[in-house]
DNA sequence: CTATATTTGTGTAAATCTTACGCATTTAGA
DNA sequence: TCTAAATGCGTAAGATTTACACAAATATAG
């Protein structure tokens, strides 16, 4: 028998990203150790010296040459004691944001291989990242609802109907386009700019941009985000 | 230079009760280590062959002999390197409401003593527990709204002044009466027994109880908890 | 160059929900 | 028996949500 505590610590990132009218994840391939093949989340052992927010970004970094845009601890797995085969491990996953259409993702370095996965096809998953994977689907469908994070899936500048797409694609409900419009303005939140968008067909669309001042600004004065449906 | 992780994992509990339209929080003094004779919340190091949630469980009831009727994850404190001053611990914390008018807490042992503190009453903690405490009184506020953990903190049968209380009290704001009342029956999650309650004066009122196998049902059809106010 | 398909932008009436109140009822105690 | 205190119920005005229709601006097919 020992007293000596034996668990490691680790990471995981769910980094979400939106493009196509699509939801993206980004996942990497493991390159060695039981899970080799099996794709996952990106993520590792926490440093004895990193804080768990460095901790994520240096992983993401490593492995995919990401950085996010918004950022948020998601929840903690620890309660299956074999979720990592070979040790005890602890794992604290975190729920990202990232406007992919920027940015290059680390696509065939010797060690891993980053690519992202369209969230309806997603394969089998190492460990138990499938249901951390569950989890982070759940919590970005809430935090639509009430806190306006679909705009850091967005590039800067975006057209209305690219938004109401994001909200019906992820949330999976139809919304009525008009009065999705009017909510969304009545909030002053968002900008018109004197830019258009370019579209296939039809009425030219003017491109809009959300001002975080102006909303942070409102939600001191207790000003509240929330978008409902039927 | 080692790579060697040197991490320890604990897991503590923010446990509330409700009484005498006072919130309360269970807290521990330390009997042994650097922040002794410090308050602390209870809590402790994970064993190796323990899941997180038992681990908490396990903690409250050595530390307190308390045992909790809702219980969640509140968030993972692991930024601050130094939060515990001998080791690097990060630690899971863990929310839990009790009605404590049917239970003792331990209060007299050798090893620890435990005790209710009034919320607007907290002394200095021991690590980083007031900022764990204030997360815990947010999620709290911010759950009243839109999940019914309300009846967790009050006796099976209540009067529904003690409800409207309990929400005035936590959320430190005025509510009508009425309108309160109104709405909580229109939700048909809660039923009129026929007992009355004990009141010092005025007109005698029935007790109430929550029906949670009710609520369930609703919550599948997809019905949605929400106590907003002006 | 005209007609058609497609997407954008705006408005309004009905229904629902929220808010702000008033008053009668039932008890304990002066 | 009169008063204070608390409960229980109701309603009108205001605000918000929902459902739905049509004109405007462009690309493309003919």
């Amino acid at each position: 028998m020992t007293n000596i505590q034996n668990i490691r610590i680790a990471v995981d990132a769910i980094v979400f990203g939106y493009q196509n009218n699509q939801l993206y994840v980004l996942l990497i391939q493991q390159k060695f150790g039981t899970q080799e093949s099996y794709w996952a989340l990106p993520g590792g052992l926490v440093k004895n010296d990193e804080s768990l927010q460095d901790a994520v970004k240096r992983e993401l970094k490593e492995e995919t040459n990401v950085t996010v845009t918004y950022f948020e601890q998601l929840f903690t797995f620890g309660d299956d004691i074999n979720r990592d085969p070979r040790n005890r491990v602890i794992s604290v996953a975190y729920f990202a944001l990232v406007d992919p259409s920027k940015l290059t993702i680390k696509a065939d370095s010797d060690a891993d291989h980053a690519q992202w996965y369209k969230i309806n096809e997603i394969p089998d998953l190492a460990f138990d990242h499938n249901d951390i994977l569950k989890k982070a689907i759940e919590r970005l469908k809430a935090k639509l609802t009430y806190e306006p994070v679909g705009f850091d899936l967005l590039p800067k500048e975006f057209l209305f109907s690219e938004l109401e797409n994001l909200y019906c694609t992820i949330l999976e409900k139809e919304i009525d386009r008009r009065n999705f419009r009017k909510k969304i303005l009545s909030f002053e939140i968002i900008e018109e700019t004197d830019q258009f968008g370019s579209s296939k067909s039809g009425r030219p669309a003017k491109l809009f941009k959300f001002n975080k001042l102006k909303y942070n600004e409102l939600t001191k004065k207790g000003f509240h985000f929330e978008i409902k449906f039927a």
